[in-house]
RNA sequence: CGGGGCGUAGCGCAGCCUGGCAGCGCGCCUGCUUUGGGAGCAGGAUGUCGCAGGUUCAAAUCCUGCCGCCCCGACCA
């Protein structure tokens, strides 16, 4: 299939300056890629065959899923996104574009609208459903900052599906057999990874996952539990309803406040150092405006706030930190004295502000905070929630084990959508009782690319890359120790020429180099078995089998060589998905 | 969008402060030697010094504007 020689795999021993990580590094050193502008790559022979391997196992998997592939355009209609209510929505990240009659157009950085006008055109009644459809094609966003190389980029490639069920419980089935083909998908690609539960933002009784694969380099954080399988990132994860203290009487403790005057104080860290408590003895009051009406949030001195919690228990589309002339209309002082006590907005507290006693606040005034404050007796807080960011140190929401939190990877998602866009856009169906009824969507999605890049993180070591054999480029490189050398070079031919006939996919590495050139090529690349041929061995009638993970050798025969490495690689490739 | 840095041979960089021959390493080409972990010797080719303008006898170097890239932050699914 490839002489070496022949090859456009432009490798490079020394590592770029401008890539961060390891994967980008050895993909462009293993001649991968190359970078055509900011966030936009050229995926160059080698690398686009490992796309192809990822590509395809995608594909079968979703096939055997039961989803049908289809193909849509990269260049979409304005009104579509006008439809659905994204044009305006979406932001600086959809790309737009004018054609020469002056028509609005974007890029698609995903294609909810295109499939959801397909499908509402096509489908008209509960016997055409449940479908799912899906493609493999370049999606575009215009990332605030593309970094990391293919991990993080403006164009990349996406698988997409795109579920269309009758009924919530048919809905759910959808979900779950995407749930498991991922599962398969990811295990076939080699890679460590793990499911987490996902935000999914304000969508009434929806659910997501998203498919973590675990690498210290990952941009998102997720917790798991130490003792249960309780996984989910950073802004999902819950923090359960603390115990109420009870069997003693509260008021006894109280101390009565006190206010003090603490000029130009207002951090917590300030304020803790001014009166000498711990952030845990403070309460931070925050104010957001949400939807327009401002909310005060109070959370402990040491805990932060998770905007996608308070976002969802709100129920509100916009949220954002407060400008300085609300917090002054609301408290009636500049920013950092504000607190409970008499303030003129909707109050609600996290969690930790349970069972917390005599603790600092804003005065709402300036220059002063109050000491012994106490919420029943000082000020009211009717809704308690879960609205903090949690931490390793809580306790998992299902079993009360300890968590942990390690980055991760996202490389897939599945999403249940429900009736956004069905809704939107009108995507209906004649149901079996003769009603008209909206569709229930899910979407799931998969980086291609981004799914390549975390294999190399997860696997590799200073020589280069360690391909697993099933997304390899190539199976097997034989590397003759000296191309001029009849005897090797000849037998080397004829090797390569039988692994051919087998179907394997085979480097022969004909280049007149030094072995050590070679040698150092074959690592980089992360060819999982490299054939050696040298003089020693070949006077016993063997070749050397190096496996480039274990770094193992093995001594082969000439005439059992063939069903030697045919046999490795599909004992290698059939890896059980469980 | 804010802050910082960079832009000189295919790649990595020095030179810029203090204006005066365009340089180094790797790679590339030719020849000889070498050939089991990125060879040695000899010879050679390669530049819009990011772009535009300005200052100057003279600009890679100083000044102004623009463009591109990288990093940090903010923002965002």
């Amino acid at each position: 299939m490839m002489r070496y020689s022949e090859m456009f795999l432009p490798t490079t021993k020394e590592t770029p300056s401008d890539a961060e990580i390891v994967s980008h590094q050895l993909m462009l050193r293993a001649g991968m890629i190359r970078k055509l502008t900011g966030g936009i790559y050229t995926y160059l022979p080698l690398g686009y065959r490992v796309i192809r391997k990822v590509e395809n196992i995608v594909r079968e998997e979703m096939n055997r899923a039961g989803a049908q592939e289809v193909f849509m355009p990269a260049v979409q209609p304005a009104e579509l996104w006008v439809e659905s209510g994204r044009w305006d929505m979406y932001g600086k990240e959809l790309l737009r574009v004018r054609d020469r009659h002056n028509r609005d157009y974007c890029i698609g950085p995903t294609h909810e609208e295109v499939i959801t006008a397909l499908v509402r055109d096509e489908i008209q009644t509960y016997r055409q459903l449940p479908r799912n459809l899906y493609q493999i094609q370049t999606k575009f966003r215009d990332e605030i900052r593309p970094r990391f190389g293919v991990m993080r980029c403006r164009e990349f490639g996406m698988k997409d599906a795109y579920s269309f069920d009758a009924t919530e419980e048919s809905a759910e089935e959808s979900y779950r057999k995407m749930f498991d083909a991922y599962t398969r998908i990811f295990t076939r690609c080699g890679l460590s990874f793990r499911p987490v539960e996902a935000d999914s933002g304000n969508i009434g009784g929806s659910f997501s996952h998203e498919f973590m694969v675990t690498a210290d380099s990952g941009e998102d954080a997720i917790v798991s539990c130490t003792s249960c399988d309780y996984a989910a990132n950073l802004e999902k994860a819950e923090i359960s309803r603390p115990e109420e203290e009870t069997g003693h009487d509260h008021a006894m403790e109280y101390s009565p406040t006190e206010e003090v005057h603490t000029p130009d104080v207002r951090t917590i860290e300030e304020v803790c150092t001014f009166l000498d408590v711990a952030p845990r003895d403070v309460v931070k009051t925050m104010i957001f405006m949400c939807d327009g009406e401002p909310v005060a949030v109070l959370v402990r001195g040491d805990e932060d706030i998770n905007e996608a919690k308070l976002r969802n228990y709100l129920e509100c589309d916009s949220l954002e930190l407060a400008m300085d002339d609300t917090i002054l209309e609301v408290t009636g002082s500049p920013r950092g004295f504000a607190g409970p006590m008499g303030i003129k907005s909707r109050i609600i507290a996290d969690y930790s502000l349970m069972n917390m006693k005599n603790f600092v606040v804003g005065a709402n005034r300036e220059d002063h905070h109050i000491k012994n404050c106490n919420s029943g007796r000082d000020f009211e807080i009717k809704d308690y929630a879960d609205l903090r960011i949690i931490r390793e140190d809580d306790v998992c929401p299902r079993c009360g084990e300890k968590l942990r939190i390690v980055r991760g990877i996202e490389v897939g998602h599945v999403f249940k959508l429900g009736v956004k866009y069905s809704k939107a856009m009108n995507a209906t169906f004649l149901d079996r009782d003769g009603k008209e009824k909206h569709m229930i969507m899910g979407c799931y999605g998969i980086g291609i690319g981004r799914t390549a890049a975390a294999c190399i993180e997860q696997s590799h070591d200073e020589d280069g890359i360690i391909w697993p054999m099933s997304i390899a480029p190539y199976q097997v490189i034989i590397t003759p120790v000296n191309i001029n050398d009849e005897d090797l070079s000849d037998a080397a031919e004829e090797l390569y020429n039988s692994l051919i006939a087998e179907g394997i996919e085979v480097i022969l590495d004909d280049r007149n180099e030094r072995a050590g050139v070679k040698f150092k090529d074959a690592d980089l690349i992360g060819i999982p078995i490299r054939v050696t041929v040298g003089a020693k061995s070949l006077a016993e009638g063997k070749v050397e089998v190096r496996f480039r993970k274990s770094g193992e050798v093995e001594k082969i025969p000439l005439e059992t060589i063939r069903d030697f490495i045919t046999k490795t690689i599909m004992d290698q490739i059939s890896i059980s998905c469980g």
